[in-house]
DNA sequence: CGAGCATTTGAGTCCACTCAATAGTGGTGG
DNA sequence: CCACCACTATTGAGTGGACTCAAATGCTCG
């Protein structure tokens, strides 16, 4: 089972898992499903959704307000889970919509209360990984809060590809992404138009480009020293538990 | 114990806790600690911190850039756990400073672990009220995104009575409040000379007054209103597991 | 080959910023 | 006990980054 790699390998560095909990794991990658572009796979006020693993294509998870505007709180790429919180809560908080065309292994909330019963190794693996995302959300806090529009915009180009490189989808300069500029508007706290011109400016300065659903780097490190990007957020100590 | 009611009874409402369970978390509250105000109880780059639970007093939580900036990333208030994060991650991705005089438990890495291995219910527990914390970030990265000055502040005070009259810390009109106008400005991605100027209009249209340590609500429902506060974040739908 | 979406650019506006200066407040020590 | 110092709050003036509105161009896919 080649798709659950990504997230077993993910687990494997901060915990040892024992054989249990391995084949607890595995019992995970059961359900497999697949959604179209634009499909939302849980959405605010769900009752007992399901979470899903990704196994290809990319979403984005989000949040609406009363005025009809839309804040992305982090973009899923293949390896992630999503939806844990939606589990954890009766109902969601929040929406997830995929962007492109997506395969994914759906577990329902018995599976995880299950794993928390008898694969306690497991149980805190997963709440080791539901940690590595609660730090992405705080990183994206600072990003807005305290960065410029160009420290935004390079930051999260920085982020993705870092988070690609991981699970083997980036190449020798960059990453294919199939955001459209509105998506980055809506992740950055930014309107659509001045995204257009902040990549106009990043690109002018040979740092990134940002084109048919390519980002390609020019300059990784002037966009490190641009953004303040640092990977501790992202990087992982050795194991945990052993 | 009665510092330690307020944790606890957060977590009964969301699982039916054993006796073992109960035991368990009873060995949370066994390492009493204060701090002065100003104390970094757990710092950016720490190795092997523990976590802690409030039983008196402020903190919060922040993030520093290179720039010397700071970002806060959520306060922390009586019956709130804190450097859970940090505990799951060898070193720690934040820090956290006492506002004022603390008094707080002191919960060591494996405390944490040893209930995940025997006490399966508990660790349930701590998963959600993690998931919980990562609602108020995703909350207050919404707050930072796509609301104006007036909304952030108004959703703020919002938030932090809501928070306080969960563990009686509140009163008829508002709570008291030992943040300073840099506090808010450092959380809300503002300028303190701003928050200052916000503060005077929200008094002004007779809204909220924030003055001498003290939060005072005017128009409840007209804040609410403002600033599109709804507890559902914060709220429980009852136990997941019984 | 049009229809709908996405991108690009211009013009003008405004929200929040910075710099600067003045009060108020509370704690400390001579 | 009061003088002083550091911190916090307040207000004014001027600036600028990001916004909105508007229009033109490019792209893709059914």
């Amino acid at each position: 089972m080649p798709h659950q790699s990504a997230l077993t390998r993910k687990l494997l560095t901060f915990v040892a898992l024992s054989d249990l909990d391995i084949e607890t794991l595995a019992r995970f990658f059961q359900r497999r499903r697949s959604f179209l572009a634009g499909h939302e796979m849980i959405y605010q006020g769900e009752k007992d959704a399901s979470a899903f693993i990704l196994a290809s294509g990319w979403a984005y998870s989000y949040k609406l307000l009363a005025s009809g505007e839309r804040q992305i709180v982090d973009f899923q790429v293949p390896g992630d889970f999503l939806g844990l919180r939606s589990i954890l809560f009766r109902t969601s908080d929040h929406n997830i919509e995929a962007i492109t065309r997506i395969e994914a292994s759906e577990v329902l909330a018995s599976d995880i209360l299950d794993a928390f019963s008898h694969a306690p190794r497991l149980a805190t693996a997963i709440l080791w990984a539901a940690s590595r995302d609660e730090a992405m959300v705080v990183e994206h806090l600072v990003n807005l809060g305290r960065r410029s529009a160009e420290e935004r915009v390079a930051h999260l180009f920085l982020e993705l590809g870092t988070r690609l490189k991981l699970v083997g989808l980036d190449d020798e300069n960059g990453f294919d992404c199939p955001l459209t500029q509105y998506h980055l508007a809506d992740a950055l706290g930014l309107s659509a138009v001045h995204v257009n011109r902040v990549l106009r400016n990043l690109r002018e300065d040979g740092l990134v480009t940002f084109q048919k659903a390519r980002v390609v780097f020019h300059d990784f490190e002037g966009l490190k020293a641009l953004s303040g990007f640092d990977t501790g957020y992202l990087d992982q100590d050795g194991p945990l538990l052993r």
